[in-house]
DNA sequence: TTGAAAGCGATACCAA
DNA sequence: TTGGTATCGCTTTCAA
């Protein structure tokens, strides 16, 4: 039998609540005394008060949930998400708070149990798929959360860390536009839920499904439509779970055609990544140049030459963080804007004359 | 105030174990009287049992601790590490547990504090440096644990996965020696606990603070040993932080005498690419190249064309979670010992003739 | 400075 | 199938 705060307090001959200050709240008790509880204590064993009942009572736990939408695995094989993670690991050490990494089942129903059942003060949610129903849930329970996907819905004083994905996509766009390219293929992921991957049809980014996708893919489609090809002008690409396998599939093809597309646009830096490699692996004889843009900048990008769209990855975790662990007061400061740039690099370049 | 299972006991008529069974087990009572539970709980808003409270009456909370010994910031950072959590993600993913990563404050006391007080089920312990107090006060908690580091007194009944640090080590170095290398240096983390980046001298391997550091000099050791190096001849380097950084503050100089290394052989990927980083910016007119050897084969190290040995860093984190979370009956299954492989690759070749 | 008593919110046994 | 009752281990007024 574990020894319980009871026992310390029955070897030292005082009653529960002292043991407990002693630990708790030393200034509640003699220095001699709490001395002589802590001794006892290490004698029987007794490793401190039960983390549980501790939460129970005092009505919190001491460490915020990082909620992934989509497999945990995700969270570690994304470089982005990573950065991401190790921003709100700064803000949670700092704080001395932990984090609880909680895994979704696959089905609905058990997802929400998992939420439900999640011991944290808070939730940081990732968005990577549908979060409506994790927020509900988060909600449900009374619980804080700082959500990083926008919504369209969100009111004034729902906490929300992110960039302005329209402007910042349209920032590559215009890049590539600007380089004279008009046969262009945009490449994301959850542009629809379910969706294969390749090629997609849409009468416009307003009904692609992913809040995230949908800014991006909108502000790709600004900058195309300022110089002449509309929405139906350019090629939409699945690549559902945003892997450089994903983008390898959903680009199957496509180069083969009469009038490939000269430029690919893509929603992520892995995607990206998974276009460079076919490309490279097009061997076939000498073949006009395809520039390609990616998102996020994560470090693999530089080596590869990826012209891209900065954003903090590693500050958008921390103020996710930060913004759950101690929210300023004044409201406006919840929802916090990052700011983002164009990197150019050897990715992108002028149109090849054919 | 937010409902409890109480408040919906009351709505609906039925006693608060009903209520309970409706959601924990729902063979215990008809179908119709649970849905009509739980519409009651939509109703009212109540999100589920506490989970707190919950966990404090069966005695388990659903959960698994990941430890690192050092800053949180490291798990997310070196890459090895990130690829150890997403194996114990994995595992904890097919468990329907979550991960509590618990960041350890710089001072002893919070950081036995911080064990203490986290809400787990049991821990994975993942060593970067001094562990054994940690080990201690999970024990204390009587609480399973694996850990990672090869442990002298090691009980036989200790969960442990890991590798034969020393005779991987040895691979490596019996290659660079096989190579003909005979003025080499090693380049470890943690060599002894707060010694600064840079030469040190230990009168043997045995000498080294740090387990897994030890076995693994020890292995270059004894390779070397082989071809008539002995201990005294070997230049030891520390590189405290086990970063690219750290190694290139730990090799600076290193180069510049008048019999320099023509090898180096470091104790992790890291501090290679570290060293590679070194040599690359010696610009200095044409200088005889230096034969280097990582440790752990992570993702950057093929794109370097660093040699190194290959241990299997996902493998290695699932394995973990899996001996805690369904530990195998036969003891001896606990202790389990990963295959490693040296890989070789063009970061070594023939000392140079000079 | 110390202790008595009242929960925190739920689960599980056992009886009905 | 359902409900009563006794915990789980601790914290926190409040009174002494």
């Amino acid at each position: 039998m574990k020894p319980t705060l009871q026992a310390v307090a029955d070897a030292v001959g005082v009653s529960r609540s002292t043991v407990s200050n002693a630990y708790s709240r030393p200034d509640q008790l003699s220095a001699a005394l709490r001395e002589r509880i802590l001794d006892a204590a290490r004698q029987l064993g007794y490793p401190g008060p039960n983390p549980t009942a501790r939460s129970l009572r005092r009505g919190f736990v001491g460490s915020i949930g990082v909620l992934f939408t989509s497999q945990l695995s995700y969270a570690f094989t994304d470089p982005f998400a990573v950065r991401f993670l190790a921003g709100v690991g700064e803000a949670a050490e700092r704080h001395g708070t932990s984090m609880l990494l909680v895994p979704l089942p696959q089905a609905q129903t058990d997802a929400r149990r998992a939420v439900e059942n999640a011991a944290v003060d808070g939730f940081c949610v990732y968005c990577v798929a549908d979060e409506e129903w994790a927020l509900d849930v988060i909600r449900a329970r009374g619980l804080p959360y700082v959500s990083t996907a926008p919504r369209d819905d969100a009111g004034a004083d729902e906490r929300f860390v992110g960039i302005d994905e329209r402007a910042a996509a349209y920032s590559a766009a215009a890049h590539v536009a600007g380089l004279g390219h008009r046969r262009v293929a945009l490449l994301a992921d959850a542009v629809l839920p379910d969706a294969p991957a390749g090629p997609l049809t849409l009468s416009g980014p307003q009904e692609v499904w992913h809040p995230t996708t949908r800014g991006r893919l909108t502000g790709f489609a600004d900058a195309f439509a300022e110089v002449g090809v509309d929405w139906a002008g350019l090629t939409l690409l699945n690549a559902p779970g945003n892997s450089r396998r994903a983008a390898a599939a959903a680009v199957a093809g496509l180069f083969d055609g009469p009038a490939p597309p000269t430029a690919v646009l893509a929603g992520s830096d892995v995607l990206a990544l998974g276009v460079l490699d076919v490309l490279a692996q097009r061997s076939d004889g000498p073949v006009p140049p395809v520039s390609v843009t990616g998102f996020d900048d994560v470090p693999e990008a530089a080596a590869a030459g990826l012209t891209t769209v900065r954003q903090p990855a590693k500050e958008k975790g921390r103020i996710a963080a930060e913004l759950l662990l101690d929210p300023p007061a004044d409201a406006a400061a919840n929802h916090v804007l990052l700011p983002t740039a164009l990197v150019v690099r050897t990715s992108t370049g002028p149109v090849p004359r054919s």
